[in-house]
DNA sequence: TAATAATCGAGACGGTACGTCAAGTCTTCCG
DNA sequence: CGGAAGACTTGACGTACCGTCTCGATTATTA
């Protein structure tokens, strides 16, 4: 609710805030992270480079925000049903919206990137490994109460588990994450579905 | 067994091809990724520029092979022991190998570099995951003929799940892979160690 | 009279301009043609390449700017005396300064680059040799005036008979082109200098 | 008619002689002096690099020969009729000669190379220039006896006058060489052709 | 209303690396 | 030893991108 801080001079152009991120989006789905140039976004937005580099230090940090905004809204964790069940409902989520190309090619130069970008790499943990993280304790600790014997797992490890399972597929073996194999690891984890007889 | 075919013309260069590899090797360790240059390596090497590219089609191309021979040979399976050992053993040697930046490093940039060049992401399954996947494969099977009941998780999940989470603690959420951490990994997975009293 | 036109974005800076041409003829007088590459004018112009080929497609254009910015200083019409006179002076002129390696060098270059590069064949012809044409054309039309009866040559042809004669000395034969053998070749074209008694 | 110097050894291949020599010519004719790669010499010829380089020392070396071989042929002199005409004779072949680019090209080529390669600067005067200035001399002498009073021009002066306006119209003005134009070369250096009325 | 100040598009700038090409030398095996 | 084949070093090519900088022009707040 704070004051929007009033500094004197023209104000930062909104609309080219969004035609930068939105043409950065684009040329990233069509022509992949090499084929992603800084002059090439300025073109495509309409905008010039400096406008660019006064938002952002460097390309990477405009694919962060890019990635970001564009995941987001795709992610949000299920409200309804058992805990386990919504456990479940968001890995199949991020399983879903990591097997379009759209979101696995940024994501995967973010983390390229951020292994020798300390700053990156704290904002991609911040910004979105710890939020998937933060809503999934929450649910393990909700299931964990309704079924106090099931699964004695430490949640930390669990969530390493199956989170990584998922993105080893991803990035390194290229298997398929369609609904049943990511089921199938789940059922490993958690023990088998309670929900299919 | 068959014979070396011979090609007419100048043999190439055994000590070039060493050469440029230590190089490779030599400059990811201190600079990674993108200090990189080819121009660096083939100065390093004392070599031609030339001499890279006819034997190498990039510079991911160069970086896979300098990996893989640095790696394979840290990378010998445990041969003593019962299979369950064996396994958990080689699970910390990969930990190990992937903690040290020599090793991560190029590791990550190759993965990232796949994302884009399928020649390299096959030669990366083909070269390196697989291989692991093989032996860690042939072990599963000798544990499950040990105990029979312990572990009832096809193979292959199981070591989705293992290396998995261990990557995803390397490259996304860069937490330490210390020994005792693993071992709570495969305890996780595997049932807690039997050494242990 | 015209007024400069402003295009947008950040004006051409016309201190590297000067740089790059300042730069080509001392390299081009030191070296010779060959050792001229555009790395090295970049480097001893305190300028980048880029900037180099944002301004002339090749290095023969470069060297063609170079080489008409030295020479049209040092090749002002003579003002004074007969036009009979002048003429002989132009001449001696350009045989003078022909026989400085430093501007004999990058002409030759320049024509044996024109051979397969029609557009630098034309600005050779319309900056260099069109300029001395039309300033011999315009004398010896007042000698004519002044002589009716001497010459009666075609003017054209004399001027391919007199700088023909002088190039094919510098270019070919090497003979020297001191000013008494140039005096003897516009003796054999013209008749004696009457200034000579 | 001294006895070819026996060396042990296979004696070296006549066939590789002329097949380099000719291909060259090829190239160069096709392609312009810039396409005339030693690489495509010996692609062209089927002979190794190493073949050419040990008859010639540099490219330029191999040009000349292949262009002297392919020119003198051409330039025989004219052995009917009076002096002075052999002598419009000669002069109209040189003319002829020069006007097709496939000897025009490989001269000027020479030509700019032999400003910074001395070596090649002797041989192409010893072996080009002197012979057609050899010949010219000795008809201009002839002529001079026929015509004591006619032209009491330098032999030297008057040759540089006329092969220079050739040649400075093939390298530098490009205007064309056709009879009719080279006729009024001639006629302005030596009077009026007496074979027309 | 005028001055001030940060923004905007455009595009030039120095720098660094790319991947290619040619020159001339060297090294293999085969005649 | 000559020859074909082809690898080798050297060094230049022309292009692309990075992140910075300078223009004139625009759009706000402040005086």
């Amino acid at each position: 609710m704070r004051e929007q801080e009033q500094r004197p001079g023209r104000p930062r152009s909104e609309r080219a805030h969004r035609a930068i991120l939105q043409a950065a989006r684009a040329l990233l789905t069509d022509e992949g992270l090499p084929g992603l140039s800084v002059d090439a976004i300025a073109a495509h937005a309409g905008v010039s480079k400096n406008t660019i580099y006064r938002r952002w230090p460097n390309k990477a940090a405009v694919l962060m925000d890019a990635f970001t905004e564009a995941t987001s809204a795709k992610l949000e964790p299920p409200r309804e049903g058992t805990a386990l069940m919504r456990f479940r409902g968001q890995v199949h989520r991020v399983a879903q919206l990591m097997s379009e190309p759209a979101a696995r090619r940024p994501f995967v130069a973010l983390v390229a990137a951020s292994q020798h970008d300390p700053e990156l790499a704290t904002a991609l943990r911040e910004r979105f490994v710890a939020t998937r993280r933060a809503v999934a304790m929450g649910i393990i600790k909700e299931v964990q109460q309704e079924h106090p014997t099931a699964s004695p797992m430490d949640p930390d490890v669990l969530i390493d588990l199956v989170y990584g399972a998922l993105y080893y597929r991803l990035l390194i073996t290229g298997q398929d994450l369609d609904a049943a194999s990511v089921d199938k690891l789940l059922d490993a984890v958690l023990g088998p579905n309670p929900e299919n007889t």
